[in-house]
DNA sequence: TTTGTTAGAGAACTATTTGTTCAATAAAAT
DNA sequence: ATTTTATTGAACAAATAGTTCTCTAACAAA
């Protein structure tokens, strides 16, 4: 890709997550990202058709990114959905979102941005559906899986969103266990 | 409250409803709202000062219909917690949403409609905060109460909108089931 | 270095939407 | 019957979205 275009396209991407962090997407104008992102109206839309769309490549690089750096090989995928492991899945995604890489908090806490909290759920509902098998109990099994999946995410993204809400008080290893706790 | 206006709010509440039922509250225009109420631009500002104002009162008059027929006293205020009786909070709020009352549905199945789901929450959160003791076990006694009372609001929420996101098959009973299961 | 290609700047432009204003009219209340 | 209030319809300014255009600068390949 060309240097031109990817400096253009990071500064776009930088001056939106900053005003995500101020201000609701809804807000959010093309004429302040574009202002503060520096760059003239017209490269704007030569690179994403519109601010739904920005939002939506946003979202694709960031999940993409979080969720790669989960299936890395030195992560087993037996224990996956233990939650105590030290190697649990959620204590790490509980612990990037600690770190705040990409200001991902900004879109978590945020309100109004429905549609990075979908993706977010989309994501872990796949995580969660080709494990799930590990996670049978005689209690939920007959529930249909798409709901316990479906639970099963939600109920992450729910957790998330409590911590950050409420500052964040809890170590990543507390909320892991509140949230196998209620699980 | 005279006549006219009430005409005029019930006039705008319906065509609001409508158009929310085939397309995200974000896309519906003041406009079109006006067009298919059938009143003029100038009357519409008089009665909401935005689009945004018009949902938040939707949305209050939407629960108030809810939640004040869920507080009749023919319903005793101990086993309200308990979803297996046959006089369940949760499993009244489950078949009012299948009767689809003003068209309730709409709203909490369509996408981009945070604030309603923010309201349901609260609403959620609030009744369960109130009712709280009487679901204590030893195993989340060690949570703190907020999130367990945002867990019981949040899972409420999630799993009504598994349900109408997948064609509300189950009967009421039967989800209330799948309620209590993973709570 | 030269040449052809691509990206960005910047400004002008159209179209849509928002929210306001105001005078005229109709309905309600007294 | 008179006064008050709500609605209308149209016109209005301001903000925003998205397009188009020419000029300039950066890049890539010879």
């Amino acid at each position: 890709m060309d240097r031109r275009q990817r400096k253009t396209r990071e500064a776009i991407f930088r001056a939106f997550t900053e005003l995500l962090s101020k201000k609701d997407f809804n807000h959010i104008t093309v004429g302040e990202i574009i202002e503060l992102a520096d760059i003239g109206r017209a490269t704007f839309y030569s690179h994403f058709e519109t601010k739904e769309f920005l939002l939506k490549e946003l979202c694709e690089e960031l999940f993409c990114h979080l969720f790669d750096s989960m299936s890395d090989d030195k992560h087993g995928h037996r224990h996956i959905f233990d939650c105590d492991a030290p190697d649990s899945v959620f204590l790490h995604l509980f612990q990037h979102l600690q770190k705040n890489d990409n200001n991902i908090l900004a879109l978590l806490s945020g309100s109004n941005n429905e549609l990075f909290l979908r993706y977010f759920k989309e994501n872990l509902r796949q995580l969660a559906e080709h494990q799930l098998k590990a996670f049978e109990t005689e209690k939920n099994r007959f529930l249909p899986e798409s709901f316990r999946t479906n639970h099963i995410a939600s109920t992450f993204v729910e957790t998330a969103r409590w911590w950050v809400d409420n500052g964040m008080k809890e170590s990543p290893e507390k909320i892991t266990q509140y949230f196998s706790a209620i699980l």
